[in-house]
DNA sequence: CTGAAAGCGCTTACAG
DNA sequence: CTGAAAGCGCTTACAG
């Protein structure tokens, strides 16, 4: 009586068979329908018998428990992605080159927002590590970040992707920032104009770091010496505030012809800022951006911006990691991607 | 020796405590230490007995094996999330709304990119089953969908998103795709159109029949009678399918004024065949989108377009699924969101 | 209030 | 080539 009523509450559970379910139906002992169901063990058992249990097993429509697999291997096939906001478009092709590699080696993603908030970020990575990923993928670190502390403590897997730590004590795929900056200055450079300003991004993290880098080696090459009114740096990656920081820096540099912004996002905001002012783009200021996010193609002016390769940073990383996981690696490895200046009306000679 | 071989290779695996760990620190059994890091048992406990335990397991870093739980509890906490395309910008805020609330109850989601292939999209369920997923959001749904037939016979609990089915078995949340289009119509009825088409989607998606048909009713209670030349139906929403069916569009009716479009990024394409045959929005032609996505109101013309709040979107199925995973709640819920109309450039007076 | 035992569903040395 | 047993790390009736 109590069997029937569990098995009406909870009928999904109850139509899950087990490897003892296949045995049982084959009429061969639960290890080998182990065995027969892995493609690695198959060829130790009789043909006739391999074919027998996974017969056996599909007109059951068997699947296997995952959970108990790993329980056992010690091996989840999950995949710890830590996000900072995955509606920022820079991650979603990240996030589909890490799952179209994972995917091929029969992994799993769990993708977590966590937003920038360091105590939040380590709640998150608590909870994906009791899940027992078998390694993390994180976009979310800073220049210092106590969280890679962690997770190296912890001896987890772990690729950083998009933005580097300032030690590389561990393996990232992040695009060469320097040269990036250099395509917008020479671009800039070769067009006419002596008077370039940046707006650059947050310096704890290594994009804002570098391309402001980038940019002062760059101007510098062409002997320029952009005063430090020149320069301006935004709170984060955003266009609100990129507003702010745009409207500081046309404020204190009215005389600019030319801005490399560090992020298209700020790039958006800027565009806000000479709209609001009656500024027009190229004509007043030729601006370029950084990422070549999808639909700057389309914005008032089309973007000139540097294009970054997302998809395939997405697809290293993962390689990187499923090699870390295997053993077939060590970290430390510092994959950079070179990047491409994409033309497009937002620069032109300078007025 | 052979012990210290496998402490050396993996150290990560060898420094994670169990419960025995904690129990023999703690002086105690090991039911006594989960019933302690429980805080739904734990007030069986003496609190001198919980708080050493507690107190011993923050010593050792404890982290409880969460596949180790699932197996016995016979519950993942885990939510498999499947999406036709993460690069659709409609999608990162929907998953941000669903991972919001999931993560309040302490849920984890294992997103996965299925494409829209039906083969594919049955693998990647068959995994996240496999991982013994508590619920399942499909992003992915058609009007007929033998996936959501397999998921029902499996009793897995389902919560369909952005889309819907025709016969509508499971819960959704979706947009008022009627009221959506008759906002639309009305607007650019308002401002002086009557010949006004419709560039639609494919009609085996909930989204593309509904908005044709919201499009024709509301058509026709302002009298008007959309010829079926006034009518064009993309392949699939993307901005490639949208400048083909645009194009065939404006071949066949050449004296539209309006046109009412039945996803943003279809808009795109409308746009791309805009700006290649030299006509200008809204001067030539009013277009109006659907969606809202991000960014558009920083193309060129910024686009007029029906609001859909996808994030709350996402938060509502999060919710619909967590009362049916705890069976506080049956399927067959459809909540349904009102959009609402944004007018920006791309609308004005015929000419 | 706490302990001892059983078992979730797998896999894998160990036999034979 | 196949079986029987042990065990991955938890939780939860069942005792006492």
């Amino acid at each position: 009586m109590k069997e029937l009523e569990i098995g009406c509450t909870n009928k999904a559970v109850n139509e899950r068979y087990t490897v003892q379910d296949v045995a049982k139906r084959a009429g061969v002992h639960a290890s080998t329908v182990s065995r027969a169901l892995n493609p690695a063990t198959r060829h130790r058992l009789s043909e006739e018998v391999a074919a027998r249990v996974i017969a056996a097993a599909a007109e059951l429509g068997y699947v296997p428990n995952g959970l108990a697999a790993s329980l056992r291997t010690r091996r989840s096939e999950t995949i710890g992605v830590v996000l900072p906001d995955i509606t920022n478009p820079v991650f979603p092709p990240i996030l589909q080159g890490l799952e179209a590699v994972l995917a091929e080696e029969r992994y799993v993603a769990m993708v977590a927002n966590a937003g920038s908030d360091n105590d939040r970020q380590r709640l998150v990575i608590e909870r994906l590590l009791a899940r027992q990923v078998d390694g993390l993928v994180l976009a979310t670190v800073t220049r210092h970040d106590a969280i890679v502390d962690q997770c190296l403590k912890a001896g987890v897997p772990l690729v950083v992707v998009n933005r580097s730590e300032a030690d590389h004590r561990v393996s990232s795929v992040v695009s060469d920032d320097l040269r990036g900056m250099r395509l917008a200055v020479d671009h800039l450079y070769g067009l006419g104009h002596r008077r370039i300003g940046h707006l650059g991004g947050p310096q704890n993290l290594s994009t804002g770091k570098g391309r402001l880098e980038g940019f002062l080696s760059a101007a510098r090459d062409h002997g320029l010496d952009p005063a430090s009114s020149d320069l301006e740096l935004a709170s984060g990656f955003s266009r609100e505030a990129g507003r702010e920081a745009a409207f500081r820096l046309l404020e204190h540099a009215p005389d600019l012809t030319g801005v490399v912004v560090a992020n298209d996002l700020l790039a958006l905001g800027l565009y806000d800022v000479l709209a609001a002012r009656g500024l027009s783009c190229p004509g007043h200021l030729s601006v370029v951006g950084h990422n070549d996010m999808p639909f700057v193609d389309m914005v008032s002016p089309p973007l000139t911006t540097v294009r970054i390769r997302h998809r395939e940073m997405g697809e290293q990383a993962a390689q990187l990691l499923l090699r870390l996981v295997r053993g077939e690696a060590q970290g430390g490895v510092d994959v950079v991607l070179k990047p491409d200046l994409v033309v497009r009306a937002s620069t032109a000679a300078p007025r």
